[in-house]
DNA sequence: TAAAAATGGTATGAACTCAGACCTTTGAAC
DNA sequence: GTTCAAAGGTCTGAGTTCATACCATTTTTA
């Protein structure tokens, strides 16, 4: 007779070791940082060399993966110097479109997603404004929220919205706390892209946007933690209503 | 002249998209689950077709890793029906060693481990009390504590209590949250077992375990959180004394 | 006691990934 | 205008990983 473990705990542990093969990874991770925003319309991707160091790839993979976000219509190429890699697509309009039917495993993903952020996502506005408030962070910080404040379409709303996310992240300095928030913000955009945008709500979200850079720049941790908080809460109940 | 993305967003968004072979992460995964206690000394591992699927991974690949961990000590295989491999790792016991010479980007990522731990672990308490709590789930949480609290010698403790804060993690439903909180515990046992444990500190942390406990069992989502995040304050506390 | 079943052990060929070298194109520098 | 540098494009051989089938050992079951 062999002992057995505490049955719960290897099935919530284990998981795949990787869920794919490189180059399909390379292309979720580029198709995710342009659709986000990451690199809007008309910038230029890193080189094909820093872009497989970057991702710890070799350049024939990360070529594979440049070819399909190319055949995918995100991104043309040109040679020479000078040259590289151009991001063409434009940021979609949120629309309310096929919304519903997503695969029910899909859906479950999408309630974790919202959960996850509840936790991550605060976490990260707490330490953003835990850390002293040097002058470039100030600026990333001011420049983000710009870019949402004054995003005239919701299709660049959308995208300076994550970006705005994207920031708060970044300045919490915690790499795990930036991969969290940008896995949880692609889930997050995919859904949104689902349902319509309704002025009254970009309107309190540019609210939320401002009482959290004040209370980050300010260093109020637990107030930016708490309008974060309060913000996720908000999305989350829109869009829980749209995935039942 | 194409236009440049804000500088500091590419770099944190973009990331390895997988950082070693998949056997090295066979190895990785099953190594931790078994320091961690997910699987005690004694206790028998699922068949390897079972890992291999559970892992997403060849059964060749799995077998690789098998090979590694059984070099290592840490299992033993037999042969025929009713065989498989049997864990043989003792838990070891935390002492003050070889904690000053670790290599500076370990060290930072030693620091990042404990800031992120003190997102995911309280919310992940915080989800776990909001949850309806079920026999099923009563009884996870009340074996784990009560293991936790039983434990006589200090590599056990160490074991039961990784075993209670992963259970507490399951007890969340949050795949995203169990997948940090395992990353997260793994890291901190590394660096719990490099400090001499002193009595005090278990017994304050085993009262901590208790107000946890009732926390999660009443529901009382706000205090679980609370407690868990000084739980992690206490220990960060003792730990960055120690790498910093 | 014989057969079946569950386990680890072995083998093979295809597909993917890698590192590195080299070629081609194109704009910039001189 | 020539040269150089930086970018994408191509090729190759070795190492990994995969799916699949089959073998060997041991316990359980009929």
């Amino acid at each position: 007779m062999t002992a057995s473990p505490q049955p719960h705990l290897p099935e919530a542990v284990l998981r795949p070791v990787r869920g794919h093969h490189a180059f399909e990874a390379c292309v979720e991770q580029l198709a995710t940082a342009i659709r986000l925003g990451v690199y809007p319309l008309g910038t230029t991707l890193p080189s094909e060399r820093d872009l497989a160091v970057m991702l710890s790839v070799s350049r024939a993979t990360l070529r594979e993966a440049m070819a399909a976000l190319r055949e995918a219509g995100l991104v043309e190429t040109r040679r020479g110097r000078g040259g590289g890699t151009v991001v063409t697509l434009k940021p979609r309009t949120p629309s309310a479109r096929a919304a519903a039917r997503v695969a029910p495993e899909r859906r479950q993903d999408w309630l974790d997603a919202l959960d996850f952020r509840r936790v991550v996502e605060p976490g990260a506005a707490y330490l953003a404004a835990h850390l002293p408030m040097t002058d470039v962070r100030r600026q990333q910080l001011e420049r983000a929220y710009a870019d949402v404040a004054a995003a005239a379409r919701p299709a660049a709303h959308r995208q300076s919205d994550s970006r705005f996310h994207l920031t708060i992240a970044a300045l919490s300095e915690s790499s795990r706390l930036i991969e969290a928030v940008t896995s949880v913000q692609s889930t997050l955009h995919e859904m949104l892209l689902a349902i319509p945008v309704l002025d009254t709500n970009i309107a309190h979200s540019d609210r939320q946007h401002a009482a959290l850079v004040k209370a980050i720049l300010t260093g109020d941790a637990e107030r930016a933690r708490l309008v974060m908080e309060q913000h996720c809460d908000d999305t989350a109940a829109l869009l829980r209503g749209l995935v039942g």
